[in-house]
RNA sequence: GCGGGCAUAGUGAAGUGGUAUCACUAUGGCCUUCCAAGCCAUCAGCCCGGGUUCGAAUCCCGGUGCCCGCACCA
């Protein structure tokens, strides 16, 4: 069981309070992860980057809705009806098939309705499928739903499922968000939080979860204007590798180009990429592990007319989808406008307001309402759908009200024709989403920062692993370890003010006065700390370094010193460089 | 869900029916003037349940979890 690089980080973010297993002493459940201290700092520190370039830069809006949602939402989503594998079992050997596929691996022609599980059972029998594996017979198919389901209120008033994605909530806020940003596209809204899938078997440790953390955006935009953005021109330029489905292999090519040759489908998810890409880099991912792959039209998500997946090298995953970029069109806000009856559409306004004249069928209320009664507002609303063209002028109409039919006679309507100020023609906007799956980055950030030698003591001859996290500064959990050179003659008192002023000025520190400071340095090197600051003879004496501390650098080992004045502003000013790969590790001057 | 393997301290390992060892880590102390030094002490463990036996970490049965395949994976 050769330990791969998986084992060696996980190791180490176990002991070192990255990450445990949930509810490790009732025996665990797969699927299921807790970030302890340091990885609830890593995490916290990923969505502040994410907020950087999100919230800060691109000048998206925070929001956060509730994980319990009722059941319309996710029916009107889809996700009641797709979120689901119809599931048959085999009655004599067990082997699990998905219905579907089985059928239409039967050579039925058409579409199999995957909602149905008495017309798949039935389709089973008519064309004679058996177990693939043992030929046995099929049992009963069933609906394998990935949602967690709840009930909302005692009792079962009101069917739940628990979010399997953050989306929904920024779609259904749709119509306040567009009034928060004055009624004007484009605009993007993100939100944190967990979303929850019940795997059927998810054996890839922090890669599938079943309850995980999600980063979203969702960019809203009106399709007539080209999906553009309104920077992309700083980034066409910008060679990323991409895989397209077209090819399946990888290339680099310019983002400008691939927009232009119709390889990415337009640039607000060409523009995204490169966003994300850089974000990738800053949180610590290596950029020789990243590459964007583009689904297949088979593996979309039902949302979904185009998506790129940023995907890093696993050592031992092989490539892993860790943020997904879709053009979910409008399919979502008219989804939901369908489902709710609400106005989900934004309006193009004109220039001018237009002065449109328009032929209608106008109802004469006070000679329905004492004709029809009860149903004359149904009349009135039904008359008033018409088209005016195929309505004979002075004759009676007929309208279909429930089902009925009812005769309006002609003094009950009148054909005229209105002129109107028209501000602009209304649209469901379309929404592009980058959808960040955090565990999973934390993760490769995780792994791409693993680095490991193997030192020999020079007095033992001993081999020792040392392990290294090279984390990016800006999202390391702790900035700076803080030591005395030894426990004796003031230096633990003279570290334990510099420790606390360095708080005090909001940079997260370990104070450490135990054993040597070697294995002090290889603590914090192991738990990713980019800085370490020791207090020595000279700090306290009257030369010339006298309030002086040396800072190392983790990566380089050199050292550098500074007066103890100057140590937090240095410090912040590292930090705030670690918005790119090339600066987060700068090497200190010796 | 199916098949196979595994389960001993925080970590890694030893332990073929008879007092559970060892290293590292951690904690306290001594020592120590910059990269896991040394010394002393201390904390902490047989996945769960049942069976066989005078006696089970060890043998048997069941369960759970993890790993590897198959299947599944918007």
């Amino acid at each position: 069981m050769a330990a791969d690089v998986y084992d060696k980080v996980f190791q180490v973010a176990k002991r070192r309070g990255f990450l445990y297993p949930s509810f490790e002493i009732y025996g665990g459940a797969a699927g299921f992860y807790d970030y302890g201290p340091l990885g609830a700092a890593l995490k916290a520190n990923i969505e502040e980057l994410f907020r950087e370039f999100y919230v800060t830069r691109e000048g998206c809006a925070e929001i956060s809705c509730p994980s319990v949602t009722p059941e319309e939402v996710f029916i009107a989503s889809g996700h009641v009806a797709q979120f689901t594998d119809p599931m048959v079992k085999c009655s004599q050997c067990g082997e699990g098939f998905r219905a579907d596929h089985l059928i239409e691996g039967a050579g039925f022609e058409g579409n199999v309705d995957v909602s149905d599980t008495t017309a798949m059972d039935t389709l089973i029998l008519e064309h004679k499928v058996n177990c693939l594996h043992c030929g046995g017979r099929l049992a009963e198919v069933y609906h394998q739903n990935l949602m967690f389901g709840t009930e909302i209120g005692p009792g079962t008033r009101r069917k739940g499922y628990l979010r399997p994605e953050t989306a929904q909530g920024i779609f259904i806020d749709f119509p306040h968000l567009y009034r928060y940003f004055r009624e004007k596209l484009p605009f993007g809204v993100i939100q944190f939080g967990r979303g929850y899938r019940n795997e059927i078997s998810p054996r890839q440790g922090m890669i599938r979860l079943r309850e995980f953390n999600m980063m979203e955006a969702e960019i809203f935009l009106d399709p007539a204007e080209g999906k553009g953005h309104p920077d992309f021109a700083e980034v066409t330029g910008r060679v990323l590798p991409l895989v397209p489905k077209t090819t399946g292999e990888r290339t680099e090519v310019r983002l400008g180009d691939a927009v232009k040759d119709g390889v990415v489908r337009n640039e607000a998810l060409a523009y995204y990429m490169a966003l994300t890409y850089d974000f990738l880099v800053s949180v610590g991912l290596d950029p020789e592990k990243i590459r964007f792959r583009q689904h297949l039209d088979t593996e979309m998500a039902h949302y979904a007319n185009d998506c790129w997946d940023a995907e890093f090298l696993s050592a031992r995953f092989g490539w892993v989808e860790c943020v997904g970029i879709a053009d979910r069109s409008a399919y979502d806000l008219t989804s939901h406008a369908k489902a709710s009856k609400e106005n989900m559409d934004a309006l193009r306004r004109y220039d001018e307001p237009k002065e449109v004249s328009r032929t209608i069928v106008f109802p004469i209320t006070k000679v329905l309402g004492p004709l029809f009664k009860g149903k004359a507002k149904a009349v009135a609303d039904a008359l008033a759908e018409l088209d005016p063209g195929t309505v004979t002028p002075e004759a009676a109409v007929t309208v279909s009200v429930d089902g009925e039919h009812l005769e309006v006679p002609p003094e009950g309507y009148e054909i005229k024709t209105v002129n109107e100020k028209v501000a602009g023609e209304s649209f469901t906007p379309h929404v592009i989403e980058p959808s960040y799956g955090l565990d999973r980055i934390l993760y490769a950030g995780l792994e791409h920062a693993y680095e490991e030698d193997e030192a020999v003591d020079e007095e033992s001859g001993e081999k020792e692993v040392y392990r290294r996290l090279r984390l990016p500064a800006r999202v390391a959990p702790i900035k700076v370890g803080v030591f005395p050179l030894i426990s004796k003659e003031g230096l633990p008192e003279y570290a334990q003010t510099v420790d606390r002023r360095l708080r005090r000025a909001g940079i997260p520190t370990f104070y450490d006065d135990s054993g040597t400071v070697g294995r002090r340095y290889a603590r914090q090197d192991e738990i990713g700390t980019p800085f370490c600051v020791t207090i020595d003879f000279d700090t306290l004496g009257d030369g010339e370094h006298k309030d002086t501390v040396t800072v190392r650098d983790r990566d380089t080992r050199r050292q550098v010193r500074l007066p103890v004045n100057e140590l937090a502003g240095w410090v912040r000013a590292k930090l705030r460089l670690a918005g790119k790969h090339e600066t987060v590790m700068p090497a200190i001057d010796a």
